[in-house]
DNA sequence: GGGCAGCGATACCTTGAAGGTATGGAAACA
DNA sequence: TGTTTCCATACCTTCAAGGTATCGCTGCCC
């Protein structure tokens, strides 16, 4: 199968219409139509039902569309990495904002006293590009906290544990507790928990509002509109006016090392060397 | 880029020699050289360094080989998986043999009962082929046992972790204890550990006898000619003429239920669940 | 050092398949 | 029943993939 025949079909499979399918392929729709019969003619497989009303996918069909999907990405991803490697030497490591605190300090500056070390740029992005950055060949490796990113797909080492503190407003009446619970925080009037975006970029409806980077959410609890779940290790950098108090039957979180399964250049191994020798 | 371009590309770094590559792809010499020049002038990045005595592979040439033979073999995953779908609405799970005792039979037993379950056929193979099946799209899911196997690019649910026990000839020294450590194992005369193939089939080199299956392995242990640290979960099924003993200090054994980090399928969701409930 | 062998690149030709336009034909709908 | 919608078929054009012949460079050997 050619990566050609891979995106005709996964435009048909998602428009579920040769015409506008076509359109968003930039060719006309005989051409395409004939595409996907020879596809299936040589697979041996029928991929859609057709009838001159609509066009809907078969179980084969739907595992083919998430094949493709996976096959094209790991195509562009491999063009992606192969610039990147004739660019620079360096890596480049995606982190959440909010994790971007003392530990990714330390690695950089245990991976950069080492011995034959590359430079290393820091792509600092919401909490759902990650992963989409590593999978399509814009970051050589992540950190990742389990158990909210997934670490599908991945070769990925544990780093660090932590529990799990509520950051609330100074003036909030939690502020004097020496610890909470989950169901006290979920229960609390007035407080939503924000909504992050999905990773298709929407937000799941919810009372919370809705929020894309750490810095929002500082100011949103400030003001005393929202209330937040986060890895202890915030408190570090914690901005004025905002207390935390631990939960006690939160997750803990764990910080993991990612990058893609194959990717074993001498300098991404050097660097999770370093990572898990912290 | 369409994998006919990276199927020429793997095969010219993998031979490091244009004719040679060329009579493997089934194709004259020129239009390979020109395929590849063209591929570096789209990319614009140089792959190789020719002269007329040597071709190698530049930097980005090795980030693209690995790339592009990952890539390729999801392409292949891909067509491989929509037929299976299109031919059998069952399941494949691949096992090593010497795991094929009472959690694999009581995961297809949980399974088989549920609604909506479906056939699922059970490979046994030896120890490296099913990280291939899998990859490769012969199998849906696989039982992989950490931290022997390895997980990178699966997603994966841990089902159960077991001590590891010493397999010994009945006769040996060693039958009377009731423990062991590791340091006492690897220092015992006579009776080597034995090597299993690599994931390329190769063995590497070693004192222990070459085998690659489970049957053989207990054949060995009995003459006498080699001994086994193996879970526990194997004295269920252990042949006349061999003891275990428990070995303190070995790695605890996680069998996990690993599958590719796209293809969720009802099915495979229903088994995955009938796995973790067990 | 000159002839030679090995190997990749270039020149030029052929052919097949990818893509375009026109049109057919079935199904829903008014 | 006429009309619209939409996929398939027929037929043509073009371009690029592949083939053959040959060049040019580089070690190598007598």
């Amino acid at each position: 199968m050619e990566t050609r025949e891979l995106r005709y079909f996964v435009a048909v499979a998602e428009e579920l219409h040769f015409g506008r399918a076509a359109l968003r392929l930039g060719i006309a729709q005989p051409p395409l139509s004939r595409a996907i019969s020879q596809l299936e003619r040589r697979l041996g497989v029928q991929l859609l039902h057709r009838s001159s009303r609509e066009v809907t996918l078969t179980e084969p069909g739907a595992v083919l569309l998430r094949e493709a999907r996976a096959a094209l990405e790991a195509v562009e991803a491999a063009e992606r990495r192969t610039r990147r490697a004739a660019q620079s030497p360096g890596l480049v490591l995606a982190s959440k904002a909010a994790a971007a605190g003392e530990l990714l300090a330390k690695l950089l500056d245990a991976y950069a006293a080492e011995p034959g070390s590359v430079p290393v740029d820091v792509v600092l992005c919401g909490v759902a590009q990650q992963e989409r950055l590593l999978r399509e060949g814009h970051a050589d490796v992540a950190l990742l906290h389990l158990p909210f990113d997934s670490t599908a797909g991945f070769d990925i080492e544990e780093l660090s544990t932590e529990k799990q503190v509520a950051v609330l407003p100074a003036a909030h009446p939690f502020t004097g507790r020496t610890e909470l619970r989950m169901s006290e925080l979920t229960a609390m009037a007035g407080l939503p928990m924000p909504r992050w975006p999905e990773r298709d970029g929407t937000y799941l409806p919810g009372p919370g509002p809705e929020i894309h980077d750490h810095t929002q959410l500082m100011q949103l609890i400030a003001l005393g509109r929202a209330a937040a779940v986060l890895p202890e290790s915030v408190r570090t950098q914690l901005p004025e006016g905002l207390t935390t108090v631990p939960v006690l039957d939160a997750p803990m979180v764990t910080t993991v090392i990612a990058w893609p399964p194959h990717a074993r250049s001498r300098a991404l191994a050097g660097l999770v060397l370093a990572a898990t020798r912290l």
